[in-house]
Formats: C-alpha cells, sequence, structure tokens
DNA sequence: TTGTGACTTACAGTCCGTT
DNA sequence: CAACGGACTGTAAGTCACA
C-alpha cells in the first residue's frame, strides 16, 4: 500500500467522476464549498483528504462516497488483504 | 449533511468492524501502526480521519475502505444526492 | 482494555495571484 | 479552464500521562 499512489488513485476518481458531470473544477468547489485551487490539486493526488471533505466531494458529485474510494489496488505496490478475505 | 455525524457514523463503523474481527483498538493500532488513543478517538467520533488512514485501516481490518464509508444517512439531517439520482 | 485532555508538529485547506 | 506558487490560518496527526 503506496500512500502516494493511493491520493492519487483517489485524485484520478475524483477527475473521472467531475468530468462525467461535465463541470469544471470551479463549479464542483463552488457546490461543495471548497477551494478551487484545493480541488485542483486533490486531483492530481498532491492532498491527503480528509472524510469531511470526502463526503463533500461525493455529495457535489451525487455519488456514494464509495465510488471515491473505488482503487485499481493492482496498481499499488501491496495488495490489501481485502483481496484475500472476505468479512 | 452534519460533519460530526459523518464522524460518528464512520466511527461505528470502524468499532462494528473491529469488534466482528475480535480484536483490541491497541491491536488494531498495532496492525495499522496507528496510535491505541487514535483509534479510540475516532471510533468515538472524535477525529476527522484522513484518506490515508481510512485506508490504513480498512487494510488492517481486511475490508473494502468503502465499509467503513458505509452511511445509515437516513439519521442525518439531509439526505445527500446520491440516494436520488445514479452515475 | 478503553477513554480522555492536553499538547506540538505537520499539513489540510484558503486566498491571492500568474502562466 | 486548469496548473501552479506563495503566504497564510486552521486543524488533523500523533503522542502522553492518567483515569
Amino acid at each position: 500500500m503506496d500512500s502516494e499512489k493511493v491520493l492519487e488513485a483517489f485524485g484520478a476518481n475524483l477527475r473521472r467522476i467531475r468530468e462525467t458531470r461535465k463541470i469544471s473544477q470551479e463549479k464542483l468547489g463552488e457546490i461543495a464549498n471548497i477551494d478551487r485551487t484545493y480541488v485542483s490539486s486533490a486531483e492530481r493526488g498532491k492532498r491527503n483528504v480528509s472524510l469531511i471533505n470526502i463526503i463533500k466531494f461525493a455529495n457535489a458529485l451525487e455519488v456514494n462516497p464509495s465510488a471515491l474510494l473505488d482503487f485499481q489496488w493492482e496498481e499499488m505496490d501491496e495488495i490489501p488483504r481485502y483481496h484475500k478475505t472476505k468479512i
């Protein structure tokens, strides 16, 4: 589990979903009440976004928060254990 | 969307899943490499946990990160819009 | 085994701007 | 419209002694 790649994966999800909504970073920021420069850096994987802001983003984009955490773990250095076991 | 309740909901999920694993907060902290007292405060909804730590918790508990974000929105003040639309 | 208050440090997050 | 920088404020991260 590589922290940097987690942030990049989150950012990629954020960007992909925002683009399907056909709204700008600025517009997303306005809806979510988050600064536009922060949206930009979050999408580029430069920010360790907190839970409240993850929820804000999800609500603004009208998706379940889990959509933003739907990572492609194959790209990570270590495969998280939940791929091997179920709860 | 009430921030305080989001944190409490996250903490409740964290605690519930940890208890199904039958491990102590201290043991979870050891696995996730997070301080025991931090686990305690996160479970009590006192921390706005960031993405990296959400992933650490999820990996340590061997669950998908989205399991920790599986909130009961009915209890919240405002129903997030993703209940009304799908992506 | 867990809860809690207090504390410092690091960085989350904002606001101004330029390219 | 987005990337990026600088300077700033607020708060999460991380730890401790003690209940």
